[in-house]
DNA sequence: CCAAATCATAACTCTCCGGTTATAGATATT
DNA sequence: AATATCTATAACCGGAGAGTTATGATTTGG
């Protein structure tokens, strides 16, 4: 079966994918044709990463007239959020790794 | 060219091997046959998967005789909680979005 | 009403990767 | 020394997925 976690991570694994996510989230929402236009791939490729990216729960789509604007929604960065503490948390013994990233957590 | 985010994310986008990974910050070190024996895939299989790991820099390994022991090395995850972190960042204004991810993150 | 524009889908290709079996290399055991 | 054990590597296979071009669906504009 097709966890919802493993989909957050195959969704972020592709650099072109994680690229747009990241142009998301710094510039806000932007239409296909924008984000197609300094992308480096044809807008059919764009188009299918941000399907990809919906269907992990990272951006949502407004229809607008014949344009479909795409914003971020990090809500779906939650998960990996709990992921990386879950598994720092295992190693409460090891207290050097543990405070170095807790330090980066915590603001 | 192959960042070493990119190298940190494709490692764990598969099931397998970020199973593989949970396990050993769960459980600890251990050695390949027995990791092997509830891994679900065959041996060459687990040593590929945690020669992925190590070049991701997510499990360092130990050579004891004829087995070799690995490891998790969490500080690989540093860079992940704070890609999270930057990209939730950008999204200050939605302090709804924002504040529940920090909760999660803040312990 | 026709043409241009915007995006999604279809169909296809090609590369990569995760799996296998077979085997080599190294170490332990008897 | 011979054999058994443990892991890594080699060689191969099949499927998934990231890219392309072509086209359909919808909307805007003249």
């Amino acid at each position: 079966m097709e966890t919802q976690t493993d989909l957050l991570f195959r969704a972020l694994a592709d650099p072109t994918r994680r690229a747009l996510f990241e142009r998301l989230c710094r510039e806000g929402e932007q239409t296909v044709g924008a984000l197609t236009a300094t992308a480096g791939v044809s807008q059919p490729a764009v188009s299918k990463h941000l399907a990809a990216l919906k269907a992990a729960g990272l951006v949502a789509d407004r229809h607008e007239g014949r344009q479909t604007h795409y914003s971020p929604h990090t809500a779906a960065l939650g998960p990996l959020a709990d992921w990386t503490k879950e598994m720092a948390r295992f190693w409460e013994g090891r207290f050097d790794a543990l405070e170095d990233l807790l330090s980066r957590m915590d603001q």
